[in-house]
DNA sequence: AACTATTTATAAGA
DNA sequence: TTCTTATAAATAGTT
């Protein structure tokens, strides 16, 4: 813009270009400045060097704080996303193994309950049986318990007819 | 810059301060790109009108994705977060309820294998233990057809002797 | 949106 | 780097 017109391309002398980007370094600064004064706008300008160096103009904290982020680098930023990407998949994860629990449960859910039972072999078949019949002397022998220790209680509180009641009742049907 | 030094100050006039905006806005993304190409800069200018319209520059593409997180604006970058937050929360509900569903079947199955009784009122241990005959009862009656099933296939095969041995073991020992 | 008188920015030289 | 200065660019006020 002095002393000859300048071609729009990069400037090949080194010292050169070092001075002209110093000089329009702070020329489009001092511009963003004026911008923000004048117009009373929003405005924040990133440069940086060929050697990496930051120069930057924020007309207020909003947008300076933006720019520190983008000081943190982009990285930080992605690196936050991954973050994010990683516990949601492994919250995904999680409930997917938690789904095939489920179905293991159920599917043996489905046999004690006599369900489901032309998948079994013999030997399932077989132990399965075995269970149930544990799983049955177990009720019964919690019958028997509940019903005696209601009858101990009446006994106790001297309803005796009425727990001879009981007791001949429940050997007769509840058993 | 003409026809009159200017204040740096805010312009008071609407109008004028649009017009100013509008002209010095351009230059200024003008000279951003003129420093980016002569220099060899990595530059980024923003620049949010009064009214909220954003202008902006970048001269390569790694600021460009960085400006355009901006420009999604701080509120969008805001309601992503939210909606991560969200569907977090989602995720992290459903597996909280499946938890619970195991814990409810698990409490069954207990129940089932018979464990816990304890913890069962009469009526409850009446329905487990019926439900328990019934699941031996198809247990045994599948038992019955897999042996006859077999038993059907060897004397197909003419296996007679030994299909009539089966028969006789089966009816003792396996039912 | 165009014009233009001036101010500003700056390229080249010191 | 900084200063100088001729000249290119930008732009404030006007049309």
């Amino acid at each position: 813009m002095a002393r000859g017109k300048v071609q729009l391309k990069r400037i090949e002398n080194a010292t050169s270009r070092q001075v002209t980007f110093s000089k329009r370094k702070n020329g489009l600064l001092k511009k963003a400045y004026e911008l923000s004064i004048l117009c009373d706008a929003e405005v924040a300008v990133i440069v940086f060097s060929q050697k990496g160096t930051l120069f930057k103009f924020a007309s207020t904290d909003q947008i300076q704080k933006t720019i520190d982020r983008y000081r943190k680098n982009a990285k930080q930023l992605h690196t936050d996303r991954i973050d994010v990407e990683q516990s949601k998949e492994q919250l995904r994860q999680e409930s997917a193994n938690m789904a095939k629990k489920i179905e293991i449960i159920k599917i043996l859910q489905r046999k004690l309950l006599g369900q489901d039972l032309d998948s079994c072999s013999p030997e399932e078949l077989h132990d399965i049986g075995n269970q149930l019949e544990i799983s049955l002397s177990n009720i019964r022998a919690r019958k028997v318990y509940v019903s005696l220790k209601k009858l101990c209680q009446m006994w106790q509180t001297k309803d005796c007819w009425i727990a001879l009641d009981c007791l001949i009742r429940s050997s007769g049907f509840n058993q």
